[in-house]
RNA sequence: UGGGGAGUCGCCAAGUUGGUUAAGGCACCGGAUUUUGAUUCCGGCAUGCGUAGGUUCGAAUCCUACCUCCCCAGCCA
């Protein structure tokens, strides 16, 4: 466990007899996809609720309805269960809330704590005043209790149109704090609810709904992002005025940020919409759901959540601690194969035509429990282009004219001849097996290289898809005067036609393998059909020392760009 | 120029009732093992805690001033 600020007030107020239980709440709206950043959320949350053996409720902030929709609740739900966590009792939707919320506001105007205004939107604005300069009173905050009670009545009865008055708190407005200038808390919207249906003409506004919505369900900490510090005032007004018994204590946490993507549900939207990605699963998206299409795992991302920490400082995160996460659940997760993405032929001259050779190799190298496969090999094999060079850098291991490398499981071969097209370009390799060197070590000299190949005969196609970063700038969103948009990366998506070896034929969709050399992959839970048609996306590259050493030639483009 | 926050290694982040050599992770750099240049294993990596002063036997931790960055003027959340 790892401590931070938010452990420490919530011990503080366990060890005062404050509460004698932590209640907390993932409180998302359901207007979009989830993404890292509400995973961090969701892990903050329902952890503290598991470590400190309280509840954490799922509840939808549904006070919006032009904007939300159960495609998107239902979404939500599949992921919070998916990274592993269970809410207490049933989903929570503040829009259970509204007679509630009603009454509530009745009983503010009947105190003379919210008044009718008849401002325009524009005019509102211009009463509010500045940031530097107090704001005005509206001419209708003088109105008695008696004309606000009737006037919210027929609000609600929807005897105005939409926009034409609003309900507002009436705090003060020469408050430096712009959030207590008597702050809307109803508005009249014609929307059909996801839920309520018709049922209502006015919605309640964020800052009144939350707060009581949280005390209704006896939340103790109610933790939230940086930019709702502001809004703690009137969170806490609300409360003090209203006749309820609870008290929930708003803490304040800064938001993920992650380098080489965006973080923000509108940019997210506008990714889907404008037809930049798939859709909001698409693997290169930091949605939950495209994280899982992509082979990420929840234990994965949750010791990301762990890792990265809870604190008040802006921060971007290095995705290379996500990925590190991934590799460390993967590694010890994923099953061994061999699959050639970017196959180049070769002939093993002195292999008999015709025929099959079996050899069995264990599924995990440390975990002889995940078993064996037989691996078949003939005559023609596959191996990966940039297993072999003509003219090899200073340290390379691979293959080269007249050089040995060892096949994974198999025997060592010696390159005896490079076959070239009329254009010059390397189609084929004729290789000899030494055949003394299965199992093991060739005699009186040393073959350091070891690379995979599939047996060509053998070999099942895939389509395997190569993910790179969705943008090419550490901080795409970062810029004032350029758009995210500018920076997207043209090279994050690369399809290419791959061969695996038979023992994936009938791996189930969402199955994670490591093809060896290559990264972990990830069988695609839309496409991939066992059998048939086969789809693996590349959920993270292996570490690759050689490839980041200096010897190493570098992609046309990125780091992260090369084929492998 | 109003209010609210934040500044500890390239990226996160402990530490903040002042007290030995400023945790840990990612990244990076060495080296060992290895039929994955993976994994694993060893070792290295802030005389420094936004800056400048001050208090003190002693300060990242206290005081003063200053600097930089972020958020707020939706009938969004």
């Amino acid at each position: 466990m790892v401590q931070h600020f938010i452990r420490s007030l919530i011990d503080a107020d366990l060890a005062a007899g404050r509460h004698t239980t932590v209640v907390t709440r993932f409180p998302p709206e359901p207007n979009g996809y989830l993404h890292i950043g509400h995973a961090k959320s969701v892990c903050l949350n329902f952890g503290l609720a598991r470590d400190y053996q309280g509840r954490c409720n799922l509840r939808f902030d549904d006070t919006n309805p032009e904007k939300e929709s159960t495609e998107y609740a239902d979404a939500i739900q599949e992921d919070v269960r998916w990274l592993g966590f269970q809410w207490d009792g049933e989903v929570k939707w503040a829009s259970d809330y509204f007679q509630a919320l009603y009454a509530y506001a009745e009983e503010l105007i009947e105190k003379g704590l919210a008044y009718v205004d008849d401002l325009s939107p524009e005019e509102m604005r211009a009463y509010r005043g500045t940031l530097t300069e107090p704001g005005r009173d509206s001419p209708w905050r003088d109105r008695s209790v008696e004309e606000n009670l009737d006037l919210f009545r027929r609000m609600r009865a929807g005897e105005f149109p939409d926009g034409a008055k609003t309900l507002r708190a009436r705090i003060d407005m020469a408050s430096p704090n712009i959030n207590l200038r008597d702050p809307v808390i109803y508005r009249i919207k014609r929307a059909h609810h996801i839920r309520t249906g018709d049922a209502w003409v006015i919605y309640p506004m964020y800052d009144y709904t939350h707060c009581i919505s949280d005390a209704l369900e006896g939340i103790t900490h109610s933790l939230c992002t940086l930019e709702f510090e502001d809004h703690r005032p009137l969170y806490d007004w609300v409360l003090d005025h209203i006749s309820i018994d609870c008290h929930p204590q708003q803490i304040e946490f800064s938001r993920l940020e992650l380098h080489y993507t965006v973080t923000s549900k509108r940019k997210l939207n506008q990714l889907v919409t404008q037809g930049f990605v798939s859709g909001w699963d698409d693997p290169r998206m930091p949605t939950i759901h495209g994280m899982r299409r992509r082979g990420y795992t929840p234990e994965g991302i949750r010791e990301f959540a762990r890792r990265i920490g809870v604190s008040k400082s802006e921060n971007v995160v290095d995705m290379g601690v996500l990925e590190a996460c991934i590799r460390e659940d993967l590694e010890a997760k994923a099953p061994r194969v061999m699959a050639v993405i970017r196959p180049l032929k070769v002939t093993l001259t002195n292999f008999e035509a015709g025929v099959t050779a079996n050899r069995s190799a264990g599924f995990h190298p440390n975990h002889p429990e995940f078993g064996e496969r037989e691996v078949p090999i003939s005559r023609e094999i596959w191996i990966e282009q940039d297993d072999f060079a003509i003219d090899p850098p200073e340290g390379w291991q691979r293959l080269t004219p007249g050089g040995e490398v060892r096949l994974r499981y198999s025997y060592v071969i010696r390159c005896d001849e490079v076959v070239r097209d009329a254009a010059g370009r390397v189609v084929e390799l004729r290789c000899s097996i030494d055949h003394d060197t299965l199992g093991q070590n060739p005699k009186g000299r040393k073959v350091k290289g070891v690379i995979h190949w599939v047996a060509a005969e053998h070999a099942l196609a895939a389509e395997v898809r190569l993910y790179d970063r969705l943008f090419t700038d550490p901080e795409p969103d970062g810029h004032k005067d350029r758009d995210f948009l500018e920076f997207l990366n043209p090279h994050s998506l690369e399809t290419v036609q791959a061969w695996v070896e038979p023992a994936l034929r009938d791996a189930l969709p969402e199955l994670r393998y490591q093809f060896e050399r290559l990264g972990y992959f990830c069988a695609d839970r839309c496409e991939h059909q066992p059998g048939s048609r086969l789809v693996f996306n590349r959920t993270v590259m292996l570490k690759d020392s050689w490839a980041s050493g200096s010897e190493a030639p570098k992609g046309p483009h990125m780091d992260q760009q090369r084929g492998r």
